[in-house]
DNA sequence: TTGATTTATAGACCATCGGTCGGTATGGTA
DNA sequence: TACCATACCGACCGATGGTCTATAAATCAA
């Protein structure tokens, strides 16, 4: 049997694609290096060629999780017509231009990645993220404070606790898709659309904004998202 | 050799100690089976006598730790003389009472904890951990919304955003302990105290408080735990 | 006290795991 | 042709979490 793929670099991403297919479904300690070089159909000699061990399979994952999210935004931070609170909104609410579906989608993998047997997975992912999101997110309210729309004392800190909202939405979400029955569904968006509200209303006090500057998403958006989301997985 | 313990729940709690000493200095994953009962002088038939898994060792320990956790702050919960606010400052810096040398033997766990071979296990005690202590700061915060001294529409989310920042403030805590030089400490104190005002602030605000309302730790407290921890280190 | 039954312990054994190692095929260069 | 680095193979290794059978100790019934 013929290996079709031949340049190294494109082997190494078709391991990280079955990696990531194994470690998503089953979790990082229970889908073991057979599975993945079965999956891929390499042998063991061939992996260890490409990845010095399985916890730099891992490590590379990350990598490329955040390289990815790290790219969805970057139409954010180029745009030169936004201004900070426009900036963090759009970061806040990155999936909002996107169609409902691609964005279902997006948050499938996150209702995944919040699974417990994905503990070690995401918490590689988020160090990875955080790495490049926060100085960014630094950077923004710095600008805020100095133009005069954001005011607070603590820059690095107001950072960490948006990364951290932002994050705490993503749980709820994953929760709320993963919910059983309709009735739940809609129950759990309630909760989850107060929460968010919640959090664009700390937000606001925290930057000394007025309220209601803070946007999450755009309202409906949640709803629309998760029902969508709904569909796909009945038909699915 | 002779057993000492005698009594089956004694054992039982033998083996957790044990394991707790490994767990914590090892790690969950790196700390094998084999070193827990060879460290607890038992067998493998022992172990799985009283354990059915490894798993479930580490589900043990997590719920005694949230026992004890919760054990810790029941002077507060119960003091019939205090208000919402009084008894939400007091679960905010529940260390405050005890003395300096104490907390910073407490702290010097956390560090222990929040180290990235210890995910497992702290991911653990942390979902036993919120199990019981959410449902105490959500009827606090519902209490004091009742008569009219916290304002907020959710306090579910609110009590969800204590936790973050109780966690978090552990996780800057235990970074600044494990910081290298002296130097380095005096930064990371700075920072520290800053970020703890920043999430008192962020509290009030969220809350409807007037700013100083919350209260995390006393001033001052912060520098003199962490000196302290810092001596024991030097000496111990 | 004795016999029966349950609880507690021992340790050989097992499949599987992540990782190593000696070797081979391939393609470019001199 | 000779040579060498890259890419790849799969048998093999020690260690791991977990199972199983045997037995010793405690408990209970009569």
């Amino acid at each position: 049997m013929p290996r079709v793929i031949k340049h190294p670099e494109l082997r190494r991403e078709d391991i990280l694609d079955h990696a990531q297919a194994l470690f998503l479904t089953q979790g990082y300690d229970r889908a073991s290096l057979n599975d993945v070089i079965a999956s891929a159909g390499i042998s063991k000699g061939a992996f260890y060629h490409y990845f010095s061990s399985k916890e730099a399979l891992l490590e590379a994952l990350a990598d490329r999780f955040a390289r990815q999210a790290l790219a969805g935004v970057q139409g954010i931070l180029d745009d030169p017509g936004l201004d900070p609170l426009g900036r963090l909104n759009g970061l806040l609410s990155q999936s909002r231009q996107a169609k409902i579906e691609t964005a279902a989608e997006a948050w499938a993998l996150f209702e995944t990645m919040f699974r417990p047997e994905n503990l070690v997975l995401f918490h590689r992912i988020n160090l990875a993220a955080s790495a490049s999101f926060s100085p960014l997110l630094v950077r923004i309210i710095r600008q805020g404070v100095e133009d005069g729309t954001f005011r607070t004392f603590d820059p690095e800190g107001v950072a960490d606790i948006v990364m951290q909202f932002g994050l705490a939405t993503h749980d709820v979400v994953a929760k709320a898709i993963a919910s059983g029955s309709d009735a739940d569904m809609e129950v759990a968006i309630e909760i989850l659309e107060k929460r968010v509200r919640l959090y664009e209303i700390a937000l606001d006090r925290i930057l000394g904004l007025p309220d209601g500057s803070i946007r999450i998403g755009e309202p409906g958006y949640i709803r629309a998202v998760m029902t969508a989301r709904r569909k796909a997985d009945k038909a699915g």
